[in-house]
DNA sequence: GTGGTCTAGACCACG
DNA sequence: GTGGTCTAGACCACC
């Protein structure tokens, strides 16, 4: 569920981060989830152990995880906190570039339009299940 | 059009380029419209000359823009080489972290949904126009 | 009096031990009280007995407690051994941090000051009453 | 100004950002001024290049400062963002066990009370200067 | 030249 | 056994 591809210019410890933060947003890792420990994650992953430890750090800078020392780190909350118009900024900003890119590279609108629905519903899914 | 975030950690010059793809995609850039010369947006945007440089070669290599010695530069195409389903896979994994990211601002699905047309509908407004 | 906040990355033992020196300095606890037993303070607090433990063992190298097998931990002093002005060194440091943090805050210096004498005259109430 | 004590047990990355928080709390570096390169630094303080890097990380992560690539750091800020009243809380927890320690360390009233005035003055010495 | 990322490996602190 | 810190050294991206 949480794969990290070397090809990929995104830095490592994001890719570990955006991954978990993926996770939680789709209810795969519910608050109060365990999630594996650095050093477990690092050997399944085959990346470093720092790599991951900082990724973690950010996660709890952000307030999604809570890390105690010598217990692990759990799930804390699954929202960040920070104004709201601003976020709704930044994905439009973030959505006209995404979709501008996959224009440009020839998809036409009803591709696209069912592109983001499915990743809507896949978000949704797993919340569901509550 | 084209803006310049100095807060935004986004390479400068990726900021120059993706605004220009941006207007490629929206049609407010038609293939053979000249694009302003080099000097003249770096002294627009008061950026490096270098910086626009490099946004200008990205573009030509991506074969969006033809630059040609003296001339000035033009846009060639308005889509990119590529894979489509490659394309699309890049899609959904783009999609999916925006979506996430807001989700975990707190916005809801509806304001999400909307965000995602209204950008898609801004994408196509100018083209249509052709 | 002496409460634990599982949400603050302070170790959990030091929490415990830099409660009882607050107690200790205020005069709630005097020369010769006796402190509750390891077991007694570990359920009160639901924390494990060995953090206790490790609170009690670094009251007794500071000199203000001593633990007697069998019988129990009582307060020894309330003076730890050390280099006065070496204390004072320690004091400045530690003021300077904490000031600044305030200041960043964006508290001004009135509240601070405020701030400072009011806990200063807490620590005080107790011992007064002697 | 800023230096480094390897016989004390916070992190040294702390060391570094706690000392340009107080760098920027008291004036001493104003907003727009730039810090020095985490590489010059690092000489400086004979420590680790990560080491500096992480503490500038932080201080930006906090807002105080501004990092953009190739072009060093310079003082964003000398406010951090934050719930006021809960910086007083803070501020008050601080005090109270920093108070503490100095009275069982033998420090008497007015000592504290003289050190701590003197801190205060210290902070905004500089900043009247401006 | 600037900072950013990643690795490898060691040692310490915590519960 | 958990995470935290620090170092050393390499390579890359940016302007």
């Amino acid at each position: 569920m949480l794969t990290i591809d070397l090809d990929d210019s995104t830095p490592l410890y994001l890719q570990v981060s955006q991954g978990i933060q993926r996770a939680i947003a789709g209810g795969a890792l519910r608050v109060g989830a365990k999630l594996p420990s650095v050093r477990q994650l690092a050997g399944d992953l085959a990346i470093n152990l720092n790599t991951v430890a900082r990724a973690y750090r950010q996660l709890e800078e952000q307030g999604l995880v809570r890390v105690r020392q010598g217990r692990g780190a759990r799930v804390a909350s699954d929202l960040v906190s920070g104004d709201r118009s601003a976020a709704e900024a930044d994905l439009r900003r973030s959505l006209a570039q995404v979709f501008s890119e996959a224009r440009l590279a020839g998809l036409d609108r009803m591709v696209v339009e069912r592109a983001a629905r499915a990743c809507l519903d896949d978000l949704e899914a797993t919340k569901e299940r509550k």
